[in-house]
DNA sequence: GGAACGGCTAAGG
DNA sequence: GCCTTAGCCGTTC
């Protein structure tokens, strides 16, 4: 366990937490961000161990093709949904429009 | 210390 | 549109 020592994991949940309301963004994405651009399953793996949800959105977090992925659980999707439309993101049939609330401006 | 797992991505069938 | 194959990386047990 290497709780909080791994620079990976705070990068990752700093830069989850600095998408503003409205955007979301692809583990991909976080990945390069973090020059890591095949890390992108790493991310996942850090966001699954998420300590702090509250702190880091994991709801703004989707996969590639705009597809929401996981959440915790099959019922995750659907509150995943729920928050991002309450954030005024678009969201079609569980697929975000990604041209229009992806954010890869860190 | 090592193996298995995971909320992935990209490319092909 | 869905499944398979292959590659890559950090976390967890």
């Amino acid at each position: 366990m290497k709780s909080k020592g791994s620079v990976f994991s705070q990068r990752v949940y700093g830069l989850v937490t600095r998408i503003p309301a409205g955007k979301v963004t692809t583990y991909g994405s976080i990945a390069r961000a973090l020059h890591r651009p095949q890390a992108a399953h790493a991310v996942g793996a850090v966001m699954r161990a998420n300590p702090t949800p509250i702190v880091v959105p994991c709801h703004r977090v989707v996969m590639s093709d705009g597809r929401l992925g996981g959440y915790g659980g099959p019922k995750g999707s659907e509150r995943k949904v729920a928050l991002l439309k309450g954030e005024g993101v678009r969201v079609i049939n569980g697929k975000i429009d990604l041209s229009r609330h992806l954010f890869k401006d860190f």
